[in-house]
DNA sequence: TAGATTGTTAATCGATTAACAATC
DNA sequence: TAGATTGTTAATCGATTAACAATC
């Protein structure tokens, strides 16, 4: 008899697990355990173990995770043990915004340069500088919050640049080669569920269901 | 016998049919195909018909839909048809970029107001009016964008002004009552994701797949 | 009529949850 | 030993895709 188990790792436990990286980092406890950050969070129990298991499995019955120690899995296994730089192209308000943030740098991410068409303050490049700044740097990910109209053109001299990975805040659905990632951050969309989901709930649903009854 | 039916409709419809919203108004012709459709968005065909089957399930064939008429049905069922009132609480430059971000409108969504502890222009009030505005002129929708540190207390205090609607900018992890809805936008786990995908599509990864195989 | 396109059922794939055995 | 907690298998739930019938 042969046995296949395929033991998949979701797309979406990429999701969760920065989310425990930020929990862990702000806790001063040496050990945790997974109905501890499952309470914290908002998430289900099974799910941070299997989570935890899949990408530490050191777990100890009765007094949980070492804290540093699970720190450290879950940044190898994010690839948050060495640092990505990204840059930005349009230094609008958004882009601004997103230069400033904080959050990246515990999850190993630095945004190292941003550039823009007007040079508009000392955080900026110029457009013309991107390609060989990209090249010297060997930078793979790229944001991109420039306006839909120069979205695609902007993608495709990204690429050109080497970048392989790009955050995209445009409304634009992009065409890429397929060696690229896309991530698309709809801002509108996403306020639109938002809206949509509180809907629902107003109306008693959970999610609109509709029923056929059929007796025959 | 008895059958029972249950037609779902996903959650995951709730990011898609917004998408189609921007691209029906981007287009000239009267009538579209749900192939021409999913070749514009990289879609899955029979994802687009399904999805517009469930809200609109006017299509003809040969023909296509009439783009008006979809349009309309597609607002009608998120609630587009009419507007949604937003604020915003946290004026920092991520809540500026949001508030100035143009793409809601053409979802029916309409942020209204910006609120914030320092009065820094013409456009945010001071948080002390936020209870009266959101009262009086029924605001469901709270957008949250403020440090970290207030996350949890203005969260509280939203609720108490009546709103049901959170999309929260911040890296906490809310507790509310159960008639609330949380949309959490955590930029920098979505950055995360970029790159953790992106580095697996370089090693050749789909995704990960660990492989046991048993012969006995 | 032929062909393009819709709409629907069944199959597959993916993600979460439940149940429970293992272990410190 | 008892109990808390991990880790894993099986079951369920949810979402997408394939196949194909219906129809303009």
């Amino acid at each position: 008899m042969i046995e296949l188990i395929q033991n998949y790792n979701s797309k979406k436990i990429y999701e969760r697990l920065p989310i425990y990286v930020h929990f862990l980092n702000s806790i001063q406890e040496n050990n945790i355990s997974s109905t501890t950050i499952s309470k914290s969070l908002n998430l289900g129990e099974v799910q941070v173990r299997k989570d935890l298991a899949l990408v530490s499995g050191k777990g100890r019955p009765k007094t949980g995770y070492a804290t540093k120690h699970l720190l450290k899995d879950i940044k190898k296994y994010m690839g948050m043990n060495h640092v990505s730089k990204a840059i930005i192209v349009g230094f609008g308000q958004l882009g601004k915004a997103l230069y400033h943030y904080s959050g990246f740098s515990e999850l190993g991410i630095d945004i190292v340069q941003a550039f823009d068409i007007s040079i508009t303050n000392d955080f900026v490049k110029g457009i013309e500088e991107l390609e060989r700044y990209c090249l010297e740097n060997k930078i793979l990910f790229g944001i991109l919050s420039v306006p839909s109209m120069e979205a695609q053109a902007t993608a495709d001299k990204l690429i050109r640049c080497g970048i392989v990975g790009i955050w995209n805040f445009t409304s634009v659905r992009l065409n890429v080669p397929s060696h690229v990632v896309i991530q698309n951050e709809n801002l509108a969309a996403s306020l639109s569920v938002l809206v949509k989901s509180t809907l629902d709930k107003k109306a008693g649903n959970k999610l609109e269901k509709s029923k056929k009854t059929n007796i025959s």
